[in-house]
DNA sequence: TATTGTTATACTCTATAACTATA
DNA sequence: TATAGTTATAGAGTATAACAATA
C-alpha cells in the first residue's frame, strides 16, 4: 500500500497504524470486559474506587478524559451492579468517594486478568521482545503528552471513537 | 499513579497509553487539516484519489473502514470543496472511481506537509532514535492486525471516539 | 458566589433500511 | 438476483444547560 503512494509517502501513517492498534485493543477488551458496565472504561473507574483513590466523581472523570455527566451514569452502572458505592466525602459532603464492594473488588480483579490476557492477543502481531518496547515507548509518549498537553491527560477518555474527530464531537471539546 | 494500584497493576496500561496518543494525534491532524473537508479521514481518501487507487467508494470504504454510506458524505464534501471528482468506471458503470483534481493534488500535498509536521510534534515526547522505532512498530502491528483480523483493516476507522466503545457505536457494529 | 453531582435536552455522528441503477 | 451508490431515518453517545445540595 505504501508504494503506491505518490508523494507525501510513509511518514504520514502514523495515524492509521495507530487507529489500527487502538481500535484492535478496544474490540478485544470489550470482548473481555462484557459482564463489567462501562467496559474498560467500568474497569478503569472501578480500578479507582478499589485503590481508594477516587476522591469525587469529577476528579476521577477528569483523569480518566471523560465528561462528568457521563460519570454520572457509569457510576450508576457499576453501583446498580453492586460492585461499587457512592459515599458522600466526610470532609466535603460534596464529594461522593466511589468505594468498591467486595464483590467488585473480586470483579476488578478477574477482568483484569482477562485484560492482561486480550492485550497479549492484541500484540501477537509482534515478536516478544518488541512488545515489551512497544508498551514501554506508548507509556513513556502518553505520559509525556499528559504532561505538557493538559488537555490529554484523558485516559480512556469519553467518547465517540471518531479517529478523525471529523468536525465535532468528544475529541474536540 | 501505577504504584497506587493494588493488583493487577502495571500491564493493563496498554489501553490508556494508546487512548491518549490516539488522541493527541487525532487532535494535532484535525488541527491542522482544517481546510479539508472530513479532515484527517478525507486527507485519506484524497490520497487514494490522488494515487488513483480509489476502485469504488464501497472498496475505499472498506480499506478505511468507515461505513460506505458515511463515504458518500464524505465524498460529497470533497467533490464540492472541488478536490476530486467522481466518475463512472467505464468497466463496471456501477462503481465511482474517484479521481482528484489539480486543486485536490495540490491540497493533498500541502496537508501531507503539515500532517508530517503535526506528527512530529506528536512524537516530540521521545528522543529522536525512538521515534522510528515506535512508527515501526505500530506499522509493523497494524499490519499484523489487518491480516489475521480482518475486521480491522479498518484504517481510519469511522467514528465516534469511544476508546472504550461503552456499549455501542462504531467500532462494535 | 462557586463547586459537586444530577437530570433533561440538544446535537453529532454512525448505521440500518429502502430505493435506484447497473450487472 | 446481487452489488454500488444514494437518501432518509433511527439509534447510540456525548456535551450543554439548568437545578439541588453543599461549601
Amino acid at each position: 500500500m505504501a508504494a503506491e503512494q505518490v508523494a507525501p509517502a510513509g511518514d504520514t501513517d502514523l495515524g492509521r497504524a495507530l487507529g489500527v492498534v487502538f481500535r484492535a485493543w478496544v474490540r478485544s477488551a470489550n470482548a473481555v470486559m462484557n459482564d463489567l458496565p462501562g467496559g474498560a472504561r467500568g474497569y478503569h473507574v472501578l480500578a479507582a474506587a478499589v485503590a481508594d483513590r477516587a476522591g469525587s466523581q469529577a476528579g476521577l472523570a477528569q483523569e480518566l478524559g471523560i465528561d462528568r455527566t457521563v460519570m454520572t451514569y457509569l457510576v450508576d452502572d457499576l453501583e446498580r451492579a453492586g460492585l461499587l458505592q457512592r459515599r458522600a466525602d466526610p470532609a466535603d459532603r460534596r464529594n461522593r468517594r466511589l468505594v468498591a464492594t467486595d464483590a467488585g473488588t473480586a470483579s476488578w480483579h478477574a477482568a483484569g486478568r482477562r485484560l492482561r490476557s486480550a492485550e497479549e492477543h492484541v500484540l501477537g502481531g509482534l515478536p516478544e521482545a518488541d512488545r515489551g518496547t512497544l508498551r514501554r515507548l506508548l507509556a513513556q509518549l502518553a505520559d509525556a503528552l499528559g504532561d505538557h498537553d493538559p488537555f490529554e491527560q484523558a485516559c480512556l477518555a469519553a467518547a465517540a471513537v471518531d479517529p478523525e474527530g471529523t468536525r465535532a464531537g468528544a475529541v474536540r471539546a
